[in-house]
RNA sequence: AGAGAGGUGGCCGAGCGGUCGAAGGCGCACGCCUGGAAAGCGUGUAUACGCCAAAAGCGUAUCGAGGGUUCGAAUCCCUUCCUCUCUGCCA
C-alpha cells in the first residue's frame, strides 16, 4: 500500500498517475488525509492522558509505599475519569486506523511515467519481438491434441482425481516438464539468483505482505481448518522471508529463486482460451525475486527483463514484450512487462512471464527496510518475475517445434531431458 | 495427538505487582591507552507513533500475539501461536 507521506507530499502527481489506471484517486486521497489527521490528534490526546495517567500512578505508588493509603485512595478517584477517557481514546484510535487502512487498501500503487493510459490489454504496448514464427506442415495440431497423440498429458485423468485444470503429466511430458524446471534454476542461478524450496502453504500476514490479501481472497484456496493459503506463486513466501526485516544497504541487492507449484482458482475463467494448458488450476512455475535499494530498482527490472530474454533466446522460441498499460497493470505494480510466446497452432500470444516493480508498495506493508549509507531507514523495493511459467512454455514448445512425425526438443533441454524427440 | 517446561533487547540471561525500556554479560560503535594490535579502561548502543518548521527534547506504546484484573502488569488471570522434552503416530 502507498506511505501516507508520499501520499501527502506528492498528492497532485499521484491523483494524475492513476488516471492511467482509470482510478479517480481525488477524493480518496482526501478522505485518507483527514483520516490521517484525525489519527493524529486522537494519537496526541491519548497520549496526554496516558501520561498524567501514569503520573499519578506514580504518585499513588509513592504514598503507600510512605504509608499514606488514606491520601492514595483520594487520589485514585481521579484515575477513573482518566480510564475511562483513555478508553474511548483508544477505541477512537483502533477504529479510524481501521479506517484508514481500509481506504488505503483500496488504493492501488502509482504507475511509472513509461506506462502508457489504456483500458484492457488491447492497450498493452509491444516493446520487442524476436524469433521467427515457424511454418508448420498441414495437419500441424494444438498441444491439447499433441498431448493427446503423444501420451503425454492426460486431462481426463486429472479431472477424475481432482477436477479441470489439473492435468496429469506422463512419461516424457513430465520429463520435459521436469527439465524445463531444472533448467530455469540452472539459469537463474548462474545469474546469481539464490535457490530456495519454499512452504507452498502461508498463512494470512504472508498474504496480505504481498498484497494477495485482502483484495484477491477469491483468488486462492483456502485451507480452513488451519487457516492457511495455498499459494498462486512463490512471489508470496519467498518475498515474505524478509517480512519485519531491517537490511543493512550492503545486504543488498537480495536475488532469490524458487521453484514451486502454483494454485489459483481461476474464478470467473472460462471458454476456449482455457482449453489445454493454457489456464490451470495448479501449474509449475520457476519464480525470481530481487529486493533492492530504492536508487537500483528500475536498472533491476530491465535487467530481469534482460535475464528472461536469454532464457527464450536459448529456448528458440518466438516471443514478445509487453509494456502493460495502466489498466492491464497489476494492482500492486509500477510497472510490468508481460513476455508472450506465440502458439502457433493456437494463432494466439500466450503469456509466460511477468516481470514486474513494486517499488515500496510491498515493503510498506510488509515493513521490509533497509539502512542506507546516511543511517537512515527507508523501504526496500520489491520486484519480482516469472522465469518461467511452465504450462505456456510447455504448450509452445509442443506447437512450434512439432513435425508430423514427432515433437523436437530444444537444443538447449536435450542434456536435461536425455531425450531428442517426443 | 497426550503430558510437562518455556517464549524478555543483535545474542545470552536476570527480574515474577510500583521508581523496569528493563540488572549483568557477550557483541557492536566511538574514545583513551599502544610503535601497531590484543588486553584493559571509559562512553554509547531497540523499534514504532505523536508533539515540534526541524534538530534537540518531550510524551506514548512495545518483555511471542490478543484480551482481562489493578490506581499501577515483563510480573497475576484467560485465549491463542510458537519452541523444547517425554509418550504416541508417521513419510
Amino acid at each position: 500500500m502507498l506511505h501516507l507521506a508520499d501520499i501527502r507530499e506528492n498528492k497532485d502527481e499521484y491523483i494524475k498517475a492513476l488516471t492511467k489506471r482509470n482510478f479517480d484517486a481525488s477524493s480518496i486521497f482526501d478522505q485518507v488525509i483527514s483520516l490521517d489527521d484525525k489519527r493524529r490528534s486522537t494519537q496526541t490526546s491519548l497520549d496526554n492522558t496516558l501520561a498524567e495517567s501514569n503520573k499519578l500512578s506514580k504518585e499513588i505508588g509513592m504514598m503507600f509505599k510512605n504509608g499514606e493509603a488514606h491520601k492514595a485512595n483520594i487520589l485514585k478517584e481521579r484515575t477513573v475519569k482518566l480510564k475511562e477517557d483513555s478508553k474511548d481514546l483508544q477505541d477512537a484510535l483502533a477504529t479510524t486506523i481501521a479506517e484508514l487502512d481500509q481506504l488505503l487498501y483500496t488504493i492501488p500503487n502509482i504507475p511509472q511515467d513509461s506506462v502508457p493510459a489504456g483500458k484492457s490489454e488491447d492497450d498493452n504496448e509491444e516493446v520487442f519481438r524476436k524469433g521467427a514464427i515457424p511454418t508448420l506442415d498441414e495437419g500441424s495440431l494444438p498441444h491439447w491434441e499433441l498431448a493427446k497423440k503423444y501420451d503425454i498429458i492426460d486431462f481426463e485423468l486429472g479431472n477424475k482425481i481432482t477436477g479441470a485444470g489439473f492435468p496429469v503429466y506422463k512419461g516424457k511430458g513430465a520429463r520435459l516438464q521436469r527439465a524445463l524446471i531444472n533448467y530455469f534454476l540452472d539459469k537463474n542461478t548462474a545469474a546469481g539468483y539464490m535457490e530456495y524450496q519454499v512452504p507452498h502453504l502461508v498463512n494470512e500476514a504472508s498474504g496480505f505482505g504481498t498484497g494477495q490479501l485482502p483484495d484477491k481472497e477469491g483468488q486462492m484456496y483456502h485451507a480452513g481448518i488451519d487457516d492457511l493459503y495455498l499459494i498462486p506463486t512463490a512471489e508470496v513466501p519467498v518475498t515474505n522471508m524478509y517480512r519485519d526485516s531491517l537490511l543493512e544497504e550492503k545486504d543488498l541487492p537480495i536475488t532469490c529463486t524458487a521453484y514451486t507449484p502454483c494454485f489459483r482458482r481461476e474464478a470467473g475463467s472460462y471458454g476456449a482460451h482455457v482449453r489445454g494448458l493454457n489456464r490451470l488450476h495448479q501449474f509449475d512455475k520457476v519464480e525470481i525475486v530481487r529486493l533492492e535499494k530504492s536508487e537500483n530498482s528500475d536498472a533491476a527490472l530491465d535487467g530481469m527483463v534482460e535475464h528472461v530474454k536469454s532464457i527464450l533466446d536459448e529456448l528458440k522460441l518466438p516471443y514478445r514484450i509487453l509494456r502493460l498499460c495502466g489498466g492491464d497493470l497489476g494492482f500492486t505494480s509500477t510497472l510490468t512487462y508481460d513476455f508472450e510466446v506465440f502458439s502457433t497452432a493456437q494463432d494466439r500470444w500466450l503469456e509466460i512471464s511477468s516481470v514486474s516493480n513494486f517499488k515500496t508498495f510491498q515493503a510498506n506493508r510488509l515493513k521490509l527496510r533497509y539502512r542506507d549509507a546516511d543511517g537512515n531507514k527507508q523501504l526496500a523495493h520489491t520486484l519480482n518475475g516469472s522465469a518461467l511459467a511452465l504450462p505456456r512454455v510447455l504448450a509452445g514448445i509442443l506447437e512450434n517445434y512439432q513435425t508430423l512425425t514427432g515433437i523436437e526438443i530444444p537444443e538447449v533441454l536435450i542434456p536435461y531431458c536425455g531425450f531428442e524427440r517426443i
